[in-house]
DNA sequence: CGGTCTCATGTAACCGGTTTCATCCACCGA
DNA sequence: TCGGTGGATGAAACCGGTTACATGAGACCG
């Protein structure tokens, strides 16, 4: 189909001037004259000519993409924060490739590879805590953490939520609705991954009920890997004794959906026999009417794009750091304690 | 921080050779003399040489990238596509770049545009029937459509699934269970996008049906906006009077969703007074223990995408078509008709 | 009327790889 | 000894933009 790609040099001959000038048409460059910018441009669009980011890359020295490292890009969570990316890279110049994380063996190769390897101008990190230190990572090409916890990114800019609130957020509401027997499922206390979310809810939501007198029964707490029929089976271990809770907080939406299934299992009724609060929010939540704790998903990505664009247009070396506050969506899974009426 | 990036001029200089030999040694070019190579190779480590991929991409002509145009990049369908295409571009040496559209606007521009724009060796176009023709897009880099059915896209490569089919499939199913009291929920008839899928569904329903020689009420037949809610009032109004529909087909898990939690306003028991069916097999079906129909969204992409890398490869004149079969998903959400066994 | 300043434009180097083509050398057989 | 052969290497062009620097043409001033 078609010839022969048109290049700037074609466009100079056409139109009767050099490359150079045919250059700073192109880039609206307020040094050529108007007319001569106005012809440069016709004979462009006559002959179909569009510029090579290959060589627009090379020349600028910039790679105008941002790239994405993302942990499970179909979790909702992640998907609704690279929504949030789109919307300010899709606006701006720089494109966007997304490099999907689902081992620990490709999270430490793009971490320890991608920081050097020239094809991004700047990264923002997903969900994903670096294995050793992330100051190296940093140190070829601006980063950017979202929702990533550990010590090794002290000194970067991070977005972040604050999940010891949010977890003493869910902590208050269920006091308020006269809970006292209060259960807590959540992920595995090490995995792979070294995700420190799940851990800093649970801390959150015990400090907060500690300070209303609560404690927590210890077999009432359970740890397992992250997913639905993991927290169902947590779930129904607690739920099966008539000496059994009457609310859970469960660290992730998607186990607070496997905590609803172990009660529809065991004819326990929501929120009438059991209140469950979940954490992220995500769409599925809304369509189940979860009460849960929202931590700004869309807002997260969309904060983060903006510091690293600007984190690439003047390296600063003071590392912002955004905090996101949780807030509590309450919906219809939870509700006042028959206990605690009494 | 870092000083000044290491060329392969540098490399070359170091290790004695010419910058042809070194390209050659890093290329793995069987030319080379093994110790030579060795020896470049070495230097290269030394040196902590990253070879720059805007250079390789103007030299060679080539972008090493793959765009993925996708249309709501949150909806639980296209991230797991999404998936299915990395999981074959991260182990090619692509790089993915995405484009999201959550508008007729952004479609068009993208459509428009990206064929033309040199940014990427191919595109996979996916959900998104262009709007006018579209072999002229595909005229300056492959395209490969995935879940696209407009005639525009005849004959050009792509990766489909059979929704007629799957309408059928949800069709014998509730007939199976001896429904006879059978509704439809769907997307609007006039979408900005052009959808077809919720109409193809609709037929196939329909046509099975017909050859049961069952008729679906026009009453029962509900279209609007693609989303929870709506299917939610369009089932609310249907199965709030006494004589109401034994079984919902709706046309995605969404809607499916929807029509669960409009059963559950007004006191109705699922599946026990209300079989409802979906289609899509996102991840929430599985959560909620929806009966639907799966569409294979992984294996969409995954196909697709390798669809694409063939066609970058050599391209051929014959466009190939891949017909995914949907499969029926039997979970909770469906049950015999009391009226059937009666 | 010459000198200076400004604005517009052109020339050519540059970004960092890949690749064509020429060259060199060792080894072979005659 | 010499031409031929083939493998390894190097010099330089090339990909298609951007831009530092040089140049030229008016305008303005004394």
């Amino acid at each position: 189909m078609s010839k022969k790609a048109v290049t700037i040099r074609d466009v100079a001959r056409e139109a009767g001037v050099s490359v150079a000038t045919a250059s700073r048409a192109l880039n609206a460059n307020a040094i050529v004259n108007a007319r001569t910018r106005d012809r440069v441009l016709t004979v462009m669009s006559e002959l179909g000519f569009t510029p090579s980011p290959a060589a627009r890359r090379l020349s600028l020295g910039r790679t105008l993409t941002v790239g994405v490292v993302v942990s499970f890009l179909t979790r909702p969570q992640a998907a609704e924060r690279l929504r949030g990316v789109d919307a300010v890279l899709s606006d701006s110049e720089f494109d966007l490739v997304i490099y999907n994380v689902e081992s620990v063996q490709k999270r430490d190769h793009f971490l320890a590879t991608l920081g050097h390897s020239r094809r991004t101008d700047g990264l923002l990190v997903m969900s994903l805590p670096p294995a050793g230190e992330a100051a190296d990572l940093a140190s070829a090409v601006p980063v950017v953490f979202i929702d990533v916890h550990t010590p090794a990114v002290a000194n970067l800019p991070r977005v972040i939520g604050d999940d010891r609130a949010g977890g003493a957020l869910a902590a208050r509401h269920l006091l308020e609705l006269g809970h006292r027997r209060i259960a807590f499922v959540g992920d595995s206390t090490q995995d792979p991954f070294g995700f420190t979310s799940s851990r800093d809810r649970e801390s959150g939501l015990a400090e907060e009920l500690a300070r209303a007198g609560v404690t927590i029964r210890p077999d009432w707490i359970g740890h397992g890997a992250h997913g639905r029929y993991e927290a169902r089976d947590l779930a129904h271990r607690m739920l099966a004794s008539p000496d059994r809770p009457t609310a859970v907080f469960a660290a992730s939406d998607t186990q607070a959906l496997g905590v609803i299934a172990a009660a529809r299992d065991l004819g326990l009724r929501v929120p009438d026999d059991l209140s469950v609060i979940g954490y992220d929010d995500i769409e599925a939540a809304d369509y189940v009417g979860l009460t849960t704790v929202s931590q700004q998903l869309f807002e997260s990505g969309r904060l983060g794009a903006e510091l690293l664009l600007s984190q690439i247009r003047d390296r600063t070396d003071q590392p912002p750091v955004v905090r996101l506050t949780p807030e509590l969506v309450v919906r219809a899974t939870t509700a006042r304690s028959k206990e605690g009426r009494g």
